[in-house]
DNA sequence: CAGTATCCAATTCGATACTG
DNA sequence: CAGTATCGAATTGGATACTG
């Protein structure tokens, strides 16, 4: 449980799961551009402590130029219905 | 919605909220005993937070020795689904 | 394109001591 | 009892420059 938090916990998280949800697959500058105030290095560090939490999956396509690709996986997906009570919670508390 | 989880980020702040839960009210003594590995400055810390997000409630009693007590706001209770929501997901995907 | 590497500032945390 | 104060260590965050 303290997991479940931690692994949604860091500032650009949420903001990266949305906008998987939004629309996925998402390449690494595709994400740049639609959080413009992350830097490359927090969105990195995010992005692989989804995955290793199991949230996301990085998929690579062995091209030139490099090609990389982040979806959400069956946990990640199955992440939705709790954040969106955490929402609700949001809202309903005008929080 | 980036608040709804800051008002659940920090380490202990789950499980302050598990512990009224369990029992309301708290004394500060109280969940000082029941969570032992926090310390005095991250214990009120936390308690502050919460309360500042509208979630716990300090109730103090003008007397000698002090007397305040932690209860869950009706905000604090709103989030409980949340909270089971995200713990649920927590045992479903064997995080 | 998709990252690393580095350096530095800011924030957080624990331990300890003290107080109304 | 219920905190506050202080200090230093550890962690985190941002900016910038560089690379396979």
């Amino acid at each position: 449980m303290e997991r479940a938090v931690a692994a949604v916990e860091g500032r650009w998280k949420l903001l990266i799961l949305h906008h998987l949800l939004v629309r996925e697959p998402r390449r690494f500058s595709e994400l740049e551009r639609a959080i413009p105030r992350v830097t490359q290095k927090m969105l990195i560090q995010q992005l692989r402590a989804l995955e290793a939490d199991g949230i996301v999956q990085r998929i690579v396509y062995p091209e030139v130029p490099p090609h990389v690709e982040y979806r959400l996986t069956e946990a990640g997906t199955a992440l939705v219905p709790a954040l969106n009570a955490l929402h609700d919670w949001a809202v309903d508390t005008e929080l």
